[in-house]
RNA sequence: GGGUGUGUAGCUCAGCGGUAUGAGCACUACGUUGACAUCGUAGGGGUCACAGGUUCGAUCCCUGUCACACCCACCA
């Protein structure tokens, strides 16, 4: 017996439960069956559930159970990413609580730490995607710090290594000073800020009262400067160049250069110099040979070749900005809207900084990555993203992969005693090579930085299933069948997956890649927790059900739009489970539930005919939908059938059925019900898994779980059997229209006449006179065919063609208006059909079947427009 | 500065070269009829941002304008 009322926390968890002892997640690996394969986008060890990952899997797992379904053989592989800064963070915060740092510790015991951590409470989310619903091969979950993983890193970076792609070099690299280690690009986000322009003077070597005018937003850096720079196209100030000026406080000699890098438009027109620490100014230093002067400590804070070492930047501009006013060569200061580089983790300002980095050769990876989507050999869905996708593969920089942290894959690197460099998977081996090259024995050094967490990542698609080993999971899935992801994670994930698969295997990570959208706020703002207006995917999960929130994902999602949540939205669906679960019991109380010796093709009567050939063309439309990532679509045509069709519709209209005497129809219906119902579990299952499954296992009997059931394909249907119940619907509907418009109380009993000039609907109106009673609440309805009397009324049906008298209501002025303003909107309409089908344009250009439509539509309103007349006619005469 | 996207019902959004039978929520009226008030029936509400163009026909395609959002680059 189902529960009176739907209460998904009474089962949600043991369905789950129940789902992973019997192994139905795994794939069924039979050779004769197309494979399909999903690899997760690894959540961070130390993540929680947010909605971004409630969509993201909500989509996965529909896609997955839809293909499990289809009788596949399908792989959704999950696992975590250790997620190096972000963890490194999260252990570091819980050490400081007891008041150590890592480095009291040490490189080694650190390590242990974060593992420990990640054993006891790293993975939370995967217990939450677990409550979600996601049906991931979890006996296959790997870890990007796994023993096989770390083999494939080493590998690769090796292989990379060997064929020049990876190298060393000293150069400007965006430097975070809270975890003082580089990070790319990626890893920085601009921030709109108000900062202040400096103005001020450098005197000119040996020309007494002349100076350069200088305009800066960071005075503190020109004791790193090492020139300035004039356009020789700037006429005010060439004269300029050549000379030597003087940097003030310091007093360092420095040259004035010509280059262009220096705008006459913009400033003053002279540019301090600043290689060390100016992305652009690195390149001008490069092009006038200019020495490097680096004045920044690890931490941000100035060093020994600055007046002021010690001091933070903003301090020590202070200090300068005094130095230079007591000096007397302060000009002016002015606000200056600017963009500051901040650490996408430390949110500290991000300093340009010379160092030694390791890089991969990006752009040269980037050909092959760029030549597998212009193939066709992965497509982005949308489309449209593919242009994202070319306009920063096409403008891409090396890849700084080095992190002085110590929480990640160590680089394989060792250095000989005198800074050789060998390049290995292993130790021995790089003993082995070192020993070779020095000719005898020598000690190495293994090089101490880690590599960015997206270097593993980029290889997730192939090193989950196996590789480098050989493997039966690697042949089977990869490539994988589909990626889903967000589009903030194309230029981190996608793009560094591609290049590294196309090195690596030479195909494409995965055929397809879905890109969906960020979820927001209920009025669109992006969520943050600075911002307070996060909601908790959990919360909603308790509150209304894990199908519910995952409904509410799928018929939001229209591939890549942007999703605000709407918790009315999400009680919305809930109540829709609600209403599936009490159709059920509806089904159970009648003794709907078998479908024993039951051949749908065989049913007899109409509304059964009706609402099988319904169902089945809802099917096909799902299934069409859903192979076309139609998730807001897959989702609303299941949702109008349940609600509207099967609820609305059939359980009304079998009712008498079901509460009569006819025993051979009513068995007939039973059965109907049963077949109807579970095959609406199928087809709801991928979206609303728990609901389903629960009511596939209380009702009837089944050899096999939902989960596996046979997905509907190729099925014809009876498409008159849909339209001919569809026509005594519409009926039904004016009927009630009119009722209400009549204002007419709904208890009043009525007789009804119909007056028609269509056989064949006088003959179906006969026919389904029961029902058309029942659900118009009518006493009776009757062909009439005689003159209209005075006692009654007339009403004009313009979809059903029939004209209703309705016994008992007597108001003809009313009526007569409103068949006149009835009768000029037809005139209208035949106007404009008129002027359309003598449009000989019309007639040959437009499809053969609009032109029949706008036919059709002309003979019907002239029959209508002959209808009203004939009423009106009749009512003036009364 | 370069790019992308969006502007449709009160709100949040679907959709589409052929009269917008648009969806959910909200709203109005009626209704506890034996699955369901987490409900039912009926209803109101839109010159599809603006201006041009293409077309027999434009909310849809093109161009421009305005507004908003996001991404990339950069501003000494």
């Amino acid at each position: 017996m189902l529960d009176k009322t739907y209460n998904p926390k009474n089962f949600e968890e043991k369905i789950y439960a129940e789902w992973e002892t019997t192994g139905d997640f795994k794939p069924n690996m039979n050779k004769n069956k197309e494979a399909y394969a999903v690899v997760i986008p690894p959540p961070n060890v130390t993540g929680v559930l947010h909605m971004g990952h409630a969509l993201n899997n909500t989509l996965q797992d529909i896609l997955i159970r839809y293909n499990r379904m289809l009788g596949k053989n399908v792989l959704w592989q999950p696992g975590m990413d250790h997620a190096g800064i972000a963890t490194q963070m999260v252990v570091e915060r819980n050490l400081a609580a007891e008041g150590i740092t890592r480095h009291d510790l040490g490189r080694e015991k650190f390590i242990e730490t974060v593992w420990q951590w990640k054993e006891k409470s790293g993975g939370t989310i995967c217990k939450q995607l677990r409550r979600l619903g996601a049906s991931c091969d979890w006996s296959r979950t790997r870890f990007t710090m796994d023993e096989g993983l770390s083999k494939a890193v080493r590998k690769i970076f090796v292989r990379l290594y060997k064929d020049g792609l990876i190298y060393k070099a000293k150069r400007l690299v965006n430097w975070d000073s809270k975890f003082m280690t580089a990070v790319s690009d990626l890893e920085v986000i601009q921030k709109e800020t108000v900062g202040k322009m400096y103005y001020y003077k450098y005197p000119i070597k040996g020309e007494e009262g002349e100076f350069v005018h200088i305009a800066t937003t960071r005075p503190e850096t020109m004791f790193g400067d090492t020139a300035v720079a004039i356009s020789k196209d700037n006429e005010k100030l060439k004269h300029l160049i050549g000379k030597e000026c003087i940097i003030p406080i310091i007093n360092r000699i420095i040259p004035i250069v010509a280059d262009d890098h220096a705008d006459p438009e913009k400033g003053t027109g002279a540019v301090k110099i600043t290689p060390a620490h100016d992305f652009n100014d690195f390149e001008v230093g490069k092009r006038h040979n200019l020495p490097l002067i680096n004045i920044l400590n690890p931490d941000a804070t100035l060093n020994e070749n600055t007046p002021f070492a010690g001091m933070d930047t903003q301090t020590a501009r202070k200090a300068t900005i005094e130095k230079l006013e007591e000096l007397g060569f302060m000009e002016k200061i002015e606000d200056h809207p600017m963009v500051i580089p901040y650490g996408e983790r430390s949110n500290v300002v991000i300093e340009p900084m010379l160092t030694d980095q390791w890089f991969v050769d990006a752009p040269v990876l980037a050909k092959e990555a760029i030549r597998a989507v212009e193939d066709g050999q992965m497509q982005f869905v949308s489309k449209s993203y593919e242009k994202t996708y070319f306009e920063w593969m096409h403008n891409i920089q090396p890849w700084c992969i080095s992190r002085q942290l110590w929480w990640g894959h160590q680089m394989p690197i060792w250095y000989g005693p005198d800074g050789e460099i060998f390049c290995e998977e292993n130790e021995e081996e790089a003993q082995a090579a070192a020993d070779k090259h020095y000719g005898k024995k020598v000690e190495l050094t293994r090089e101490t930085d880690v590599l960015d967490t997206w270097f593993s990542s980029g290889l997730w698609a192939f090193s989950t299933l196996g590789w480098p080993d050989k493997s039966e999971y690697l042949d089977t899935f990869y490539p994988t069948s589909v990626l889903v992801t967000g589009f903030d994670i194309i230029f981190f994930w996608v793009a560094r997956m591609m290049m590294m698969s196309m090195y690596i295997m030479k195909k494409a990570p995965f055929k397809k890649v879905y890109i969906h959208g960020l979820v927001r706020d209920e009025q669109g703002r992006k969520m943050s927790k600075s911002k307070g207006n996060t909601v908790d995917p959990m919360e909603l999960i308790e509150k209304y059900g894990a199908d519910a929130l995952r409904f509410f994902m799928a018929a939001m999602e229209t591939q890549g739009r942007d999703i605000n949540v709407s918790e009315a939205r999400i009680q919305g669906y809930r109540n829709f489970a609600t209403k599936l679960w009490n159709s059920a019991r509806f089904g159970e109380m009648n003794e709907c539930l078998s479908v024993e010796g039951f051949d749908e093709t065989q049913v007899q009567h109409p509304l059964n005919r009706w609402i099988i050939a319904k169902v089945k063309a809802i099917s096909k439309e799902l299934t069409e939908n859903l192979n076309n990532f139609r998730f807001s679509d897959s989702a609303n045509t299941v949702y109008q059938f349940v609600w509207g069709s099967f609820c609305d519709w059939y359980i009304e209209m079998i009712k008498p059925i079901l509460y009569g005497e006819n025993e051979e129809e009513k068995a007939e219906t039973r059965a109907t019900f049963a077949w109807v119902l579970n095959r609406i579990l199928i087809i709801l299952h991928p979206f609303m898994p728990f609901i389903t499954s629960e009511l596939w296992k209380n009702i009837g009997t089944h050899s096999q779980h939902l989960i596996n059931a046979p997905w509907p394909q190729n099925e014809s249907y009876d498409e008159k059997a849909i339209s001919e119940i569809d026509s005594v619907i519409d009926l039904i509907s004016n009927i009630r229209s009119l009722r209400a418009e009549m204002d007419l109380p709904a208890g009043a009993r009525l007789k009804v006449y119909l007056k028609s000039v269509n056989k064949a609907t006088l003959a179906q109106v006969e026919r389904f006179k029961t029902i058309i009673c029942s659900l118009a609440r009518l006493e009776e309805i009757t062909a009439y065919d005689g003159e209209v009397t005075s006692d009654m009324i007339q009403s004009v049906f313009r979809e059903a063609s029939l004209l209703i008298p309705l016994k008992g209501v007597v108001d003809f002025a009313a009526e007569r208006e409103r068949l006149q303003k009835e009768l000029v909107g037809l005139e209208q309409n035949l106007a404009s059909y008129e002027r359309k089908l003598s449009n000989p344009n019309f007639v040959e250009k437009a499809p053969a079947a609009v032109v029949a439509e706008e036919r059709r539509r002309q003979t019907e309103a002239l029959e209508n427009k002959a209808k009203v007349e004939e009423a009106l006619a009749r009512i003036v005469g009364l």
